[in-house]
DNA sequence: ATGAAAGCGCTAACAA
DNA sequence: TTGTTAGCGCTTTCAT
């Protein structure tokens, strides 16, 4: 077995104990350790050799300090209550598995003055690149890490033109939903946005505004329900929507948690989904597929753009003068139950 | 390209750079960062003005290399799958923020190998405390972390004496669920164990086969099949269990993940739960109250278990004269719809 | 009460 | 090819 434990060394094992016990100096344990070129193979082996004896771990603290790499990469997020969220967290915890980084997430608890000061707490502290997903106020730091030249990728927000971000098509995903619904036969359509200070939040109201206008549907203002995303805005959004002289026929949420809200609260004012109501969600969450009824979604490939994200910082880490990145991963509507042919 | 000299914003700002706004040398300036004593109130003012005005933040790298702490906690667990996990790493990520701490995350995605190794670079990396959730090889590196006095604390797994430990009941949760279901009527009843290489999976395992003993239930070994808590082998376990001459009448599961799986394997097998076979779970999951029927379960406070494990962290933290703490927080028997009197 | 100086463990110029 | 020498930004004695 290798896993042993080592000498009776006074603490941790440093390179200077693994260059005394190859008789080298410390900087050439440094070499083999970062695979530098120009190293005798002998030598190397011999260190490598002196290494393994010792079981060698690194300080990432001191590695970081002296400029080299520390292998972490920071993610910023809200909180962890939602599959939404959890599914981004997780491809990027796959991807940078993968590469063999490691992940330091940290979550805002949705005190928003804490997103700046966790990113440069992150940037000058302990991580090698960001990712932040769903930035309330990017624009309060980016132009400041882009200045600096710290890499980091904005998730489901696009920021200004010199942050790398990733994003999912959110117009065509309202577009392919508002479709299924006119076909269905809805004219009279409202739609509860997500919050607007997110990229995501207005390119979906944005895109719902263009389409209902394109389409011909109703356009009533009033249709508009100002939401966050989020079950409980969602809730107070369709009591107010049930109090309109005339109630929209089917409703279109910004966010899954939204819609199974919606779906729940026109429940507690007898109405039945899809029969009276019909309701369209957004980023089909694991819990879409299980909800009663079925969610009829838009699926944003949430996985994949968190790994979208660890791809874009990586490359970005490995080569600082990477042009900008702006990727959209495409959406799809899922038709489950939610959705029918307005009732009469 | 990079750096002036006098810009107040240019680049990171360091302690120099404060001392040299307040008029006073580093040393004072980290003084009254860390709240040392003996300063006079005037200096001191002067100090954090400077700091506030310059946008002074730490670089944690430095403070972690030269001895000081890093405010940073490091959690490993296996994946962010499942609820059960999820749900303990939320309770983490409070008591942590509210303490003012930050979170790193980290996922050994099965590969258990890996648990040592993160232990290891985490505990010489960048962590002032680490928190083990359902450690598969604690014994690797306990017995090290111990001895090294680093603060670190098992979550759901019992370890050695030397190691702070926080589990929940789960004899007297096997013993509840054992109960409710002998007093249904149910005699024939069969256990999915969960991985028996961790404390709670041999606590559950131990428990059945007590109180099976003690209620004078039928104890048929072939009744016990090797699980890990998971879908899966749960699936696989169901199958089992039904090709047997006589299938139990109700199926404990070591986890609702697991439980779940059942009831889904169940169906698929054309039987309906709990009228034809009775299904516990243990944890209460969210899915477990919203699942078809809702699951009768075991609940283990999660999130609580993860805030007490935080608490005994920070204590060790601040004092490493700590006592070992070994807590047991409470379960409770949350009976649901998927358990009712054996059929005929 | 405050400053000077010595590292923490590492990387990276610069020598040799 | 390898060793020497500076720091990275900070905490911490030890003087003063």
């Amino acid at each position: 077995m290798t896993a042993d434990a080592p000498d009776p060394l006074a603490g941790p094992v440093t390179i200077v104990d693994v260059a005394r016990e190859a008789g080298v100096s410390h900087s050439t344990v440094s070499r083999v350790l970062n695979g530098r070129p120009h190293i005798k193979a002998e030598t190397k082996d011999r260190v490598l050799d002196a290494l393994d004896r010792l079981g060698y771990v690194a300080n990432l603290k001191a590695r970081g300090l002296a400029g080299g790499r520390t292998g972490v990469v920071g993610l910023v997020v809200l909180h962890l209550e939602s599959s939404y969220i959890t599914s981004v967290v997780r491809g990027v915890d796959a991807a940078l598995a993968e590469q063999g980084y490691d992940l330091m997430l940290c979550t805002t608890h949705h005190r928003e003055q804490r997103e700046a000061s966790y990113v440069s707490r992150l940037s000058l502290g302990l991580v090698d690149g960001l990712i932040v997903l769903l930035p309330h106020h990017s624009d309060r730091y980016a132009q400041d890490l882009a200045s600096r030249g710290f890499p980091f990728v904005l998730l489901d927000h696009r920021g200004d033109s010199s942050a790398n971000s990733i994003m999912s098509e959110n117009v065509p995903g309202v577009r392919a939903s508002l479709e299924h619904l006119a076909e269905l036969g809805h004219r009279r359509i409202a739609m509860i946005t997500g919050e607007l200070d997110t990229d995501a939040g207005r390119d979906r109201l944005r895109g719902f505004r263009e389409v209902t206008a394109e389409l011909d549907l109703d356009q009533d203002p009033s249709l508009i329900v100002e939401g966050d995303f989020l079950a409980e805005r969602a809730r107070f959004a369709t009591r107010e929507l049930l109090a309109l002289d005339q109630p929209p026929t089917a409703v279109l949420a910004s966010a899954d948690t939204a819609a199974l809200a919606v779906i729940d609260e026109l429940a507690a004012h007898g109405l039945r989904v899809p029969d009276d109501v019909s309701v369209v969600g957004f980023d089909d969450i694991p819990e879409a597929a299980t909800a009663r009824p079925p969610l009829t979604t838009v699926r944003q490939p949430l996985t994949a753009m968190g790994r979208r994200a660890v791809q874009v910082l990586l490359d970005v880490i490995d080569d600082p003068d990477q042009p900008v990145a702006h990727a959209e991963l495409a959406t799809e509507l899922i038709v489950r139950d939610s959705t029918a042919p307005p009732p009469g």
